[in-house]
RNA sequence: GGGCCCGUAGCUCAGCUGGCUAGAGCGCACGGCUGAUAACCGUGAGGUCGAUGGUUCGAGUCCAUCCGGGCCCA
């Protein structure tokens, strides 16, 4: 009763079906790590090196994350983007060391620190006490960060990597500020920021609480000096009105800002004209009370009043000037802003763009000194009601009341901050021409997308000077000193070169430590007064200009590292930070880009193409794609996206590109199970190869050339749709599916069998060093399985170089050519076919007939293969063509009976000793005795 | 509010300098196979190319405006 399928289970043993150990599931979140211990035991990072020692030089200069936090999916992205390159670069012959970076110092650090702290401890930690707290802090970070990047599979220099609070780094640091300090580009000057005159520090914006509160809410008069021509015939005083929720600011009041392009009109009412934006009329009326006043007809723009001079608010000497600006609002006051450029953000950059001066009457402990007028010695808490009550008595308030709004706060003290000018390092863009000079530099870059050169070049022509001092305890002071005496900057090449020794030596701690006479060289004095005694700079640099250093810090001061970088690669918020630290310190010192090429990426979006955040409820978690898929998967997924736009990931994505993978798995796994039995040796040379298998590696040779400029050109999706499409459709749908008959049916040795194993061998070779960049797991693991001849004593697949396949090429044009016509006959086929499937005449596509009806160049080209050749292409049992007008496509059941051995229809019993099977089938049996 | 960028089937992507009924793979539905089997093969249904206006004989492709989204500023 089983007696068929006993006699087809004894042919089974006859054939040679597929064999692998390579499993076809994958497990990646727990065979991973295996791969990642081999690599670490046989070194691959500095195999990879000596390798290519002597190669060209290809260095991709790791930008470094901020040592806080675990990895997110944005620096998942980018690391592993970097991953594929160096791997890439590295397989193709470039001398590619990868060192990863991490910034350590800066305020967010040094803010947890405090707040793990507490209010009490904070009083009684010192400095020194506190950076080093900060520094064990960061240092637990790069530890974390560093083995969740080691997981992704990201191949470097983990066990040495540089870290901005390296004494080295920290003392490149002062070899670049030095140089640009040499070259004139350093100055001090004075900037607003948030101050708390009871904690007496500055606030980074991260410090900072928004509450509510009262404040007074006034209007005033500014009385003009030279009254505008527009309204003079009306002869009456003339004011402009202004409107602020600060009172106590008015002494530091330089100008007055209108919008450009509004309205501006003069109200006639009792007995003065008043200014003020033609929106805000009636609002101000109610205000004020007015019960009669008049418009007065002609208006004019802002721009129009620009320039017109005023009596100052509170100071007699000196006078205020009219100008305009953009961050002017029509929605409430009265479209005249009254500007101080020492106490406000826009009001400092429109002041230096008018180049205002900026009077700072207000010291360290929040009272007015000298410059404070009437109300020197006063504390500006205490100020307002006197400061609005001394406007009363002098006419110039219009309307006082209060006003409820969002006010910034000290988060140590939860009190309110003010906004105050201090002095700060400044790196000038114009002084000695670095604007001009970094907008050079820029144009011999290369810069990838193309349009990411509009951007560094619009930000680098519109910014300000660099602020790169910070009223901070953890960072890298600014080299400089002060003359106890007479307060002038001490710092010249002596200076400077016992600090970066001091800084190498004993990092940048000693600076909080020792005092300048133990490490400044003796005889250093004061220029000016010629004291000696000198005090340390207590602000520290802004951390972007420490890890724009890292050209200096690193690619200078490492031996396997060349300046300039082949490569920036970082997410296009670069373009305000890292890209352009590093341009402008390069460029201020050396006069050159610290890079060839820079590459930017978009961010990573939800499903939808919306940020990630917790209050979305969107946030994927790489940690957790890795536990869930394996770092692969994250890998395909990096490498299968349009990095030039925001990169999406979402529960889809992952569960398709974890598709994509299996899909791309199977096929490894497929050819590693015929080529059980297979090692070089036995390789079929190309002219004595049936023309399937050279037109097979034709498609081959072709795919890892488009993959190979893919690469080059930096496409990687396409290096993905590449590769997922040739495993999918050419090789699985196609070659794979026809040869099945060769691989399982003829003999073991067979000429037909060996060349579409040395096919086989070949696409696995190459298809596992083309995708090894990617799926570096998968591949090495696929490695590891190749018969041992085959892998040729090379042990990692990232050792084993790139592919580069020849075909001849006449052949392969011609090849390529013919079979595009074969495979659309094919396709008319398979429909053909399905049809007589779903009529019930065929059930698997060996069970058929085909004969097609073709035009003559097209039965030429079927011809020319032979029909055998045709039926095998399309596994049907028999095939005949024949000429037509046009394609056209008969099914019908083949003929013959299926032979139990290779289940094709044939003619059986033509062999004696085996009569049961086809005539092939029996000469097979007969070389197996 | 400003600068730069993006918006083609459920998903990932093609569609060059404007020119055929807008393509591929995956997913999905249906079918086949059971010698790649938690695989493999085939067929099919899915898109007013973000919206609206304009230029043109003709626009996914050019221009304008708007909507939605991202980064960086304000």
């Amino acid at each position: 009763m089983r007696g068929s399928e006993n006699v087809s289970n004894d042919y089974k043993q006859t054939m040679n079906l597929p064999t692998t150990e390579f499993p076809m599931r994958a497990n990646l979140s727990q065979r991973e790590p295996d791969w990642l211990k081999y690599w670490d035991d046989i070194d691959i990072y500095r195999k990879s090196l000596e390798a290519n020692e002597g190669g060209p030089t290809f260095i991709l200069h790791d930008g470094p994350p901020y040592a806080n936090g675990h990895i997110h999916m944005g620096t998942a992205f980018n690391k592993v983007f970097k991953d594929l390159v160096v791997k890439y670069k590295s397989m193709r012959g470039y001398w590619s060391p990868y060192v990863p970076g991490w910034d350590c110092h800066g305020q967010p650090i040094e803010h947890q620190v405090e707040k793990n702290l507490g209010p009490e401890k904070m009083k009684t930690t010192s400095q020194a006490e506190l950076r080093a707290l900060c520094r064990d802090y960061a240092l637990d970070f790069v530890k974390v960060q560093g083995d969740e990047f080691k997981r992704l599979g990201v191949r470097g220099d983990f066990e040495n990597p540089y870290l901005t609070l390296n004494h080295s780094y920290e003392a490149g640091d002062v070899r670049v500020f030095a140089e640009l300090y040499r070259r004139g580009m350093v100055y001090k000057g004075s900037k607003p920021i948030h101050w708390c005159y009871r904690c007496k520090t500055a606030l980074a914006e991260a410090e900072i609480e928004y509450h509510d509160v009262v404040s007074p809410s006034i209007y005033v008069k500014f009385r003009f000096i030279d009254a505008p021509e527009l309204w003079a015939a009306e002869g009456l005083p003339t004011s402009v009105l202004i409107w602020t929720t600060t009172p106590w600011t008015l002494p530091a009041n330089v100008a007055v800002t209108l919008a450009e392009k509004a309205d501006y009109v003069g109200v006639k009412v009792g007995g003065e004209i008043i200014v003020m934006a033609e929106a805000l009329v009636e609002s101000v009326a109610a205000v004020a009370g007015w019960d009669a006043y008049e418009v007065l007809v002609p208006k004019a723009k802002g721009e129009a009043l620009s320039g017109l001079r005023y009596e100052l608010p509170v100071h007699t000497d000196g006078t205020g000037v009219i100008i305009t600006g953009d961050h002017v609002e029509l929605s409430t006051g009265t479209g005249a802003v009254h500007t101080a450029p020492g106490h406000g953000e826009e009001d400092y950059l429109v002041g230096l763009k008018f180049g205002l001066p900026m009077p700072m009457p207000v010291d360290d402990h929040g009272v007015f000194d000298v410059g404070g007028g009437p109300f020197a010695g006063m504390h500006v808490e205490k100020a307002n009601p006197v400061i609005i009550e001394w406007l009363r008595e002098r006419g110039s308030l219009l309307a006082a009341g209060t006003t409820s709004h969002s006010y910034p706060h000290c988060w140590r003290c939860k009190k309110p901050v003010i906004f105050r000018a201090t002095e700060q390092w400044f790196i000038s863009m114009d002084e000695t021409g670095l604007r001009d000079s970094a907008l050079k530099a820029i144009q011999g870059v290369e810069w990838v997308p193309a349009w990411s050169v509009n951007r560094i070049n619009s930000m680098v022509t519109d910014r300000p000077d660099w602020c790169i001092s910070r009223q901070r305890a953890w960072g890298v002071p600014i080299p400089v000193f002060e003359c106890a005496t007479c307060g002038e900057t001490v710092a010249n090449d002596e200076t400077f070169l016992a600090v970066e020794h001091l800084f190498a030596e004993e990092g940048a701690d000693a600076w909080f430590t020792k005092s300048p006479s133990e490490y400044l060289p003796a005889g250093i004095a004061c220029p000016r007064c010629g004291a000696t005694e000198l005090k340390p700079e207590t602000d520290i640099v802004d951390v972007w200009f420490e890890s724009g250093c890292s050209h200096t810090s690193v690619l200078g001061a490492r031996d396997e590292l060349r300046y300039p970088a082949e490569l920036y690669l970082e997410g296009s918020d670069q373009h305000r930070g890292w890209f352009q630290s590093s341009l402008l310190t390069a460029v201020g010192a050396y006069d050159t880009a610290p890079f060839k090429a820079v590459l930017t990426h978009g961010f990573i979006v939800d499903g939808d193409g919306r940020k990630m955040s917790k209050s979305l409820g969107n946030v994927v978690s790489p940690i957790d794609v890795v536990a869930k898929y394996g770092a692969d998967i994250i890998r395909l997924w990096a490498a299968s996206s349009d990095y030039s736009q925001d990169i999406s990931v979402s529960a889809e994505i992952l569960e398709r590109t974890s598709e994509a993978y299996r899909r791309i798995r199977n096929t490894f796994r497929f050819l590693l199970s015929n080529l059980a039995d297979y090692e070089p040796s036995m390789a079929v040379a190309w002219e004595d190869m049936p023309e399937l298998d050279r037109h097979a590696l034709v498609a081959l040779a072709d795919v890892a050339e488009r993959v190979t400029k893919s690469y080059d050109d930096w496409k990687f999706h396409q290096v993905y749709h590449t590769i997922y499409g040739y495993c999918g459709t050419e090789l699985s749908s196609f070659y794979l599916d026809v040869i099945k008959d060769r691989l399982y049916a003829d003999s073991a040795d067979s000429l037909s069998r060996r060349s579409a194993q040395t096919v086989l061998a070949e696409v696995l070779v190459t298809l596992a060093r083309l995708v090894a960049p990617i799926l570096s797991f998968t591949t090495e693991e696929v490695w590891q399985y190749l018969p041992s001849q085959m892998r040729d004593g090379i042990e990692s697949v990232h050792l084993a170089g790139w592919p580069a396949l020849e075909v001849p090429v006449k052949q392969a044009a011609e090849l390529r050519s013919a079979y595009a016509v074969v495979l659309d006959v094919r396709e008319a086929v398979t429909k053909a076919l399905e049809d007589a499937r779903t009529a019930g005449t065929i059930g698997k596509s060996q069970e058929a007939r085909v004969v097609v009806t073709a035009p003559k160049e097209t039965l030429e080209i079927l011809s020319a293969r032979g029909d055998n050749a045709v039926a095998e292409m399309l596994i049907v049992s028999q095939f005949s063509a024949r000429e037509g007008v046009e394609l056209a496509v008969e099914v019908s059941a083949a003929e013959g009976e299926k032979c139990p051995r290779c289940w094709n229809l044939r003619e059986l019993g033509t062999d004696e000793q085996y009569p049961e099977v086809c005539g092939r089938c029996a000469k097979v049996l007969q070389t197996l005795g």
